[in-house]
DNA sequence: CGTCCACAGGAATGACGGGCGG
DNA sequence: CCGCCCGTCATTCCTGTGGACG
């Protein structure tokens, strides 16, 4: 059935497309999960023994997974819980499983809600207490006397946002439940995420834990090697471009999902520009306009006054030398918002814009000391002056200063 | 060697908006 | 549904500081 209908997609799309790269695109989507997965046979047998217990109606140890973004914590855990469900349905066995984003899901109530509609219990959207919510899922697991498995994904961004109460609680539900049993899969790629749980949270929530190492250059390789099978027609894609590729995404952080994009936009790349076959070259004009898409996205995304600040740095960049110091990009800051009409913040403020401009790595900026001179940051433009005049030009607000000429010019020199 | 520049950046506090609990 | 609380952004006030200059 599954099959007949992805046949039929890649009709369709090759149809409509006329794609004479893509065969099908959506295996290099990172939230596809693959019938095999390179070299993670190891873990997916550790995640399947701790939770094959489920199988026969017993709690398994909960498990937390650590492991940097792109090392297939969640195609594991997802591989694993589709597995279970499988088997769970030929043996009739009463377990249940759930998997949940913590981060897309949002907030408790929406967590709580997809554990709930796990295990049939419908809730409304909305309106009830969270408490409520939790009462109603411990009821209705009791009274089904199920085991359910729930993967919580990005398990960090929830305790980032609402802390560690639902997790608590989930932790301690089983105490309360005699027939039932919820035994936890805890995902997280932030590895110092253990210091801010509650020690007891932490360790119910680690009986188990799993850490997934970075893919080394080879295993990318081999990732993308299968789903490049799939995802491009036969001798469409090079070897030197399947490599660099692997290479590219291994110096970063041995990330697949990277691996994986550039791989998705070299194929455009090539599309676009009629070609039939990926080579290196599209692989570097991929990894080109991924960044400038981050770049350019982050930019557009700022908010008023650090865009202003970014403008600054922008147009005193013309003059002087490279890098300007805090005072300057100040002057000429609360010059551009006297012109623009609106009132300037602070310079501690805008001190605190310019250092988050350089975590975003649109700036840069060091600490030094002039001596006599005092005290300051040195500031220089940390991407291609081009990007940001493309996006303030389609900014209606600033569009019309980028050619403005700063007042203390002469000072300036 | 002390001074003093031009800020860095911490702490306390306020304004505001959105979500949570009752 | 409403009030309260909490997080975010911003201001105010402040203490700290590396090193050129005298």
């Amino acid at each position: 059935m599954e099959r007949r209908i992805d046949i039929l997609d890649n009709v369709f799309a090759h149809f409509l497309k006329g794609s004479r790269v893509f065969r099908n695109r959506e295996v290099l989507r990172h939230d596809y999960v693959p019938d095999y997965l390179p070299h993670r046979e190891e873990e997916i047998l550790r995640l399947g023994e701790i939770t094959a217990p489920t199988l026969r109606g017993s709690p398994c140890s909960n498990v937390f997974i650590y492991g940097k973004t792109g090392t297939g914590k969640t195609a594991v855990a997802k591989f694993v819980l589709n597995r279970i469900t499988q088997k769970a349905k030929e043996i009739n066995s009463q377990v249940r499983v759930c998997f949940v984003n913590c981060r897309l899901a949002g907030t408790e109530y929406r967590i709580l809600a997809a554990l709930c509609s796990s295990i049939n219990e419908r809730v409304p959207f909305t309106g009830l207490a969270v408490g409520e919510l939790f009462d109603r899922f411990r009821k209705s697991l009791e009274s089904q006397g199920v085991i359910l498995l729930a993967a919580l994904d990005e398990i960090d961004a929830l305790v980032k946002m609402r802390g560690d109460t639902l997790l608590y609680e989930l932790t301690r539900i089983n105490e309360s439940l005699n027939r039932s049993k919820v035994s936890i899969i805890g995902i997280s790629n932030d590895l110092k995420f253990k210091e801010f749980l509650d020690p007891r949270v932490l360790s119910t929530l680690s009986e188990e834990e799993m850490v997934f190492k970075p893919y080394t250059a080879e295993e990318l390789q081999d990732i993308l090697m299968e789903r490049a099978k799939i995802a491009f027609h036969e001798g469409v894609l090079s070897e030197e471009a399947l490599k660099l590729c692997a290479a590219l995404a291994a110096a970063e952080h041995g990330d697949a999902r990277r691996a994986l994009d550039l791989l998705r936009v070299a194929g455009e790349v090539a599309e676009r520009r009629g070609d039939t076959k990926i080579l290196e070259e599209h692989v570097r004009e991929a990894q080109k306009r991924i960044e400038h898409d981050r770049v350019y996205e982050s930019i557009k995304s700022l908010p008023t006054h650090s865009k202003i600040v970014l403008l600054s740095a922008l147009i005193l960049s013309r003059f002087d030398s490279d890098h300007s110091i805090t005072g300057e990009i100040y002057n000429l800051y609360s010059e551009l918002c006297e012109q623009l009409g609106m009132s300037p913040l602070t310079q501690r403020r805008v001190s605190e814009l310019i250092n988050e401009l350089d975590v975003m790595g649109l700036l840069n900026s060091r600490v030094v000391s002039l001596g006599r001179y005092g005290r300051t940051k040195k500031i220089s433009l940390g991407i291609p002056r081009k990007i940001i005049i493309d996006v303030l030009s389609e900014d209606e607000i600033l569009k019309d200063m980028l050619n403005y000429k700063p007042r203390f010019l002469s000072s300036l020199q």
